[in-house]
DNA sequence: TAGATTGTTAATCGATTAACAATC
DNA sequence: TAGATTGTTAATCGATTAACAATC
């Protein structure tokens, strides 16, 4: 039984918001007043009663023969997803990934505000990555309340993963966004969220092995050994 | 109806191959010969029912009361997964986040080996990112034949990924792993895998909102209004 | 009005979890 | 042997899809 991770909103429909969320923006930013589910399913390739009840998790209201107001809408779907309003955060692991973090504008636009970094190389420390100083971890703590900080994004190696998010813990974060391959042990009330690039590999890969069958199929399932 | 799209695997078990793979490495390299679902589950904070069903995808089999031979369960869960075999790709996009892909050694331990790299920035073609050479899109019809190239990642900004795409297709590309955040258009044969980090940074969002509920929440959802 | 669309309930589908015999 | 663990079937849970009245 796994009470503490009850969920009031499936995260499917969480993930597929920020899917809709470009495509209505851009459909606004071109101009159009209204947009309807179907429409929306049509184009992203989706089921219409889906996006229905995708959209109706932020409070948005339709109208029946008309669709939605574009504006609204996409206002509604910023607002339950926290994106109207700005989280700041820092940023640990200013490698070659931490670094894409830091300059790739759209996390902005989705209310995240990596306002520094954090790295133990001497080399980094006190310079800048896209115009935010990088500190030692060991500031972390004095900085999280002043600058009044709320995420922790990692980008550190495996194995210094699970040390970083304990300083992140110890300075009073409340979430962290996680992109290393190992699962963080963390107290309950602070909220994480796994980035997991190789979990996406892994679908793509056995995708295409699907496709490629070049040696004989892996599983060649054995007829039932057992009976009851 | 979506019989083009039915999955004899099932999506969740396969993204948490990887979690298992690295956690079930770093035992065996550290000397361990055995391992129990019961303590892999345990250790992921899982259910060893989950841990199982998933392992047995991979045509595994344990021994009751002992559990499974380490050398083994790895590399069942790396040929089921196709790790065992490289991939050749192509990247598209050398901007943060490409370079960024280009650079992480831990794609090539999953198969992934991006042999060369493209931009349309002058400035960029010609040169080198982490040892791969850059050229323009329009070479890639050429040498993905000649490379025996099957995988193309698009890290390029959302507006050019579906011309990339394109330019991917027609050189014969067999899968494409999208970290653009938009949806693709592309023949069946085509694979697809994206890698939404915003869909990521959504469920956290939605996550902390809960946590501090600053404003009252946004759902309250009204009594039905309608009966039948 | 006619017909497209919304909002909602019901049915289906698929994944997770529980239960348990077989096994070592 | 006793008891922990596997492999598998059954039950539960949750998400997707179908059906349809209400609405404009």
């Amino acid at each position: 039984m796994r009470v503490a991770s009850r969920h009031p909103f499936p995260h499917p429909s969480i993930r597929r918001l920020p899917l809709y969320l470009r495509f209505l923006k851009q459909l606004r930013d071109a101009g159009s007043q209204k947009i309807s589910c179907t429409r929306i399913a049509r184009e992203l390739d989706l089921d219409s009663t889906q996006v229905r009840k995708d959209l109706a998790l932020t409070g948005i209201v339709g109208r029946p023969r008309i669709g939605y107001v574009l504006t609204d809408l996409v206002q509604a779907i910023e607002k339950f997803l926290g994106w109207d309003q700005r989280a700041l955060a820092f940023l640990a692991g200013v490698g070659n990934l931490g670094r894409a973090i830091i300059g790739y504008e759209d996390f902005r636009r989705c209310g995240l505000d990596i306002v520094a970094a954090f790295d133990i190389d001497a080399g980094k420390i006190g310079g800048e990555v896209f115009g935010r100083r990088v500190y030692h971890p060991a500031e972390m703590p004095a900085l999280t309340p002043k600058l009044g900080v709320s995420v922790g994004v990692i980008t550190v190696p495996a194995v210094a993963a699970q040390e970083v998010a304990d300083v992140m813990v110890k300075s009073g974060i409340s979430g962290i966004w996680n992109f290393s391959p190992i699962r963080l042990e963390l107290p309950p009330r602070v909220r994480v969220e796994n980035a997991l690039l190789t979990s996406s590999l892994a679908v793509l890969s056995v995708d295409l092995k699907r496709e490629s069958p070049e040696a004989a199929p892996p599983f060649q399932r054995p007829p039932a050994r057992r009976s009851r």
